[in-house]
DNA sequence: AACCCGGGGTG
DNA sequence: CACCCAGGGTT
């Protein structure tokens, strides 16, 4: 097996800090709090572009307007760009409803399950197939998202290769291989916000960070912080 | 004016 | 498979 796998201590360990992190410090957002895979969606689609203090404004509206799949998809295009107005990218919006057509009409008002599937719908790309499915059905599917490229490229990868597409092959067999078995759910959560809290693409706040130990990236951090102070 | 970023389209 | 762009918003 070329490029092996990643040492299994490390990983436990890695796994076990992320997971404790996350039970103190995680974020209570409304998406948190609901396992249907159509608001679960909703919430992936908006945060897609778009920050989530800013999605923090419209996720319940949206859902209060449409609140099933099926009340989307009969929707007017129209309306449903209204429904929008004010998250910008509205190509993303036209995906989301013909996603809920489709999902109405052709399964039968039930999501797909498998990632193939999941990724076959418009405005799902392998990132997005991989939250819906681990966070509606707590299925074992990865999550590379650019905070959590960010974390797993410092904290694991000494030297990124020149070519950027084998950089992001090893990334996603990373955030694959990291997932706990039975805890895809909060693991992948964990993720997203250690990478939007700690491990920020600007001043990461190594300080409070219990990953500096093994993080390769930390040593450079330090320095660049050092030469920004002068 | 540059930079951000998942999806999707193209070479 | 590898790269490249579009798009609206933020810094």
């Amino acid at each position: 097996m070329k490029q092996g796998g990643i040492d299994p201590g490390l990983k436990r360990l890695f796994q076990q800090r992320l997971l404790r992190w996350y039970r103190y410090h995680g974020r209570d957002l409304p998406w948190r709090k609901t396992q249907d895979p159509y608001h679960i969606l909703v919430s992936e689609v908006m945060l897609q572009q778009t920050q989530v203090d800013r999605v923090l404004g419209f996720y319940d509206r949206f859902l209060k307007r449409y609140p099933s799949v099926e009340e989307l998809a009969s929707a007017r295009r129209s309306q449903v760009r209204e429904a929008w107005d004010g998250l910008g990218y509205y190509a993303r919006a036209r995906n989301l409803h013909r996603t809920a057509r489709r999902v109405t009409h052709r399964h039968g008002g039930q999501f797909p399950r498998t990632y193939e599937e999941a990724q076959a719908l418009p405005g799902v790309g392998r990132s997005t197939a991989g939250a819906l499915l681990s966070f509606a059905f707590g299925t074992e599917t990865p999550i590379l998202d650019t905070n959590v490229k960010r974390l797993l490229s410092r904290i694991f990868i000494q030297r990124l290769s020149p070519r950027p597409a084998q950089t992001e092959r090893r990334l996603w067999r990373l955030s694959a291989d990291l997932i706990p078995k039975g805890k895809a759910w909060t693991f992948n959560q964990a993720l997203m916000d250690f990478g939007a809290l700690v491990c920020t693409a600007k001043n990461p706040r190594c300080s409070t960070c219990c990953f500096t130990d093994i993080c390769r990236a930390y040593p450079r951090l330090m320095r660049e912080r050092d030469r920004r102070r002068g």
